[in-house]
DNA sequence: GTGCAATACTTAGCCTAGCTAACTTAAACT
DNA sequence: AGTTTAAGTTAGCTAGGCTAAGTATTGCAC
């Protein structure tokens, strides 16, 4: 077992395509889940962001991939259904904040009890060691993925 | 450190919450990647499902968490790009089965090389030990996701 | 073996979610 | 004061989701 730079370069490799084919599955799994839901998942996504407090419409577009109009559209349609408010910061005119109602509030809650009780359910079909083995990986997907 | 039922149910608790947490994290990051693609995610994943050879709409709808209309659709677009065809099984005329082409194959192959690199940059920041903590879990991610 | 229910899709019409291009307003920098 | 840059919005296009309703084929009942 030698552990030569071109090893470990083969061993990265090799564990990006394992992980890649994990995640084409829970990628899956979630769309299959949300089904039928009446927030969608990418309207849970950008309640998501708000939970720490106002975003503006540049952080929320850059946090979540789209481009600027998308996330006015975004929005506009989350403000109609009364999940969220526009408001402005004071020292910069041109800046528009978003921030959570409480229906917004109860909304995100919701989607993420949703969430939380699948994955507890899977979960709890696992064995202990392998519930253990999740445990150690999960500061490595949260240093991985952030 | 008692090992009760109800411990272990709120062991299962706080671990769905941060994999619910990482989950988030990862949806994300992989939207972020593939911003900006000519063949978008959801393409991707169809043609991902067509691998290991021709599959009903029935099948890929379901898999997909779509309806049949919508997954009617989206073949008629990967029809239109040259990416899948079309076909009948022989001793139900009613099935309609989906097939990659060779482009459609090149297509999804490229995309899987995009993310295969994207996180191999990734996993060659961590230490040996994290992709170890890694390679542990990975069969345990397998078995809750599929 | 005819009739009818169930199965497998498609079509039509509606909404959400993404994009670019072009516009508006406010800040910042000569 | 004048121009450039920054922050959002609007308009118009495409992709991706849904339900309701239609078509064709299969299979089953009798």
């Amino acid at each position: 077992m030698s552990d030569t730079a071109a090893n470990q370069e083969s061993n990265v490799r090799r564990l990006a395509e394992s992980l890649n084919a994990r995640l084409r599955e829970v990628v899956l799994l979630l769309r299959r889940v949300n089904a039928d839901q009446q927030v969608t998942n990418q309207q849970l996504s950008v309640l998501g962001s708000l939970t720490s407090g106002p975003r503006r419409m540049t952080e929320l577009a850059a946090e979540h991939g789209v481009r600027l109009p998308t996330m006015t559209v975004l929005v506009r349609r989350l403000v109609r259904s009364g999940l969220v408010v526009r408001g402005a910061l004071r020292g910069d005119a041109r800046v528009v904040t978003v921030e959570l109602t409480p229906q917004g509030a109860e909304q995100l809650e919701a989607g993420r009890e949703r969430r939380i009780a699948f994955l507890a359910e899977r979960l709890s079909a696992l064995s202990v060691d392998e519930r253990a083995a999740l445990v150690a990986a999960l500061p490595v997907l949260r240093k991985l993925f952030t």
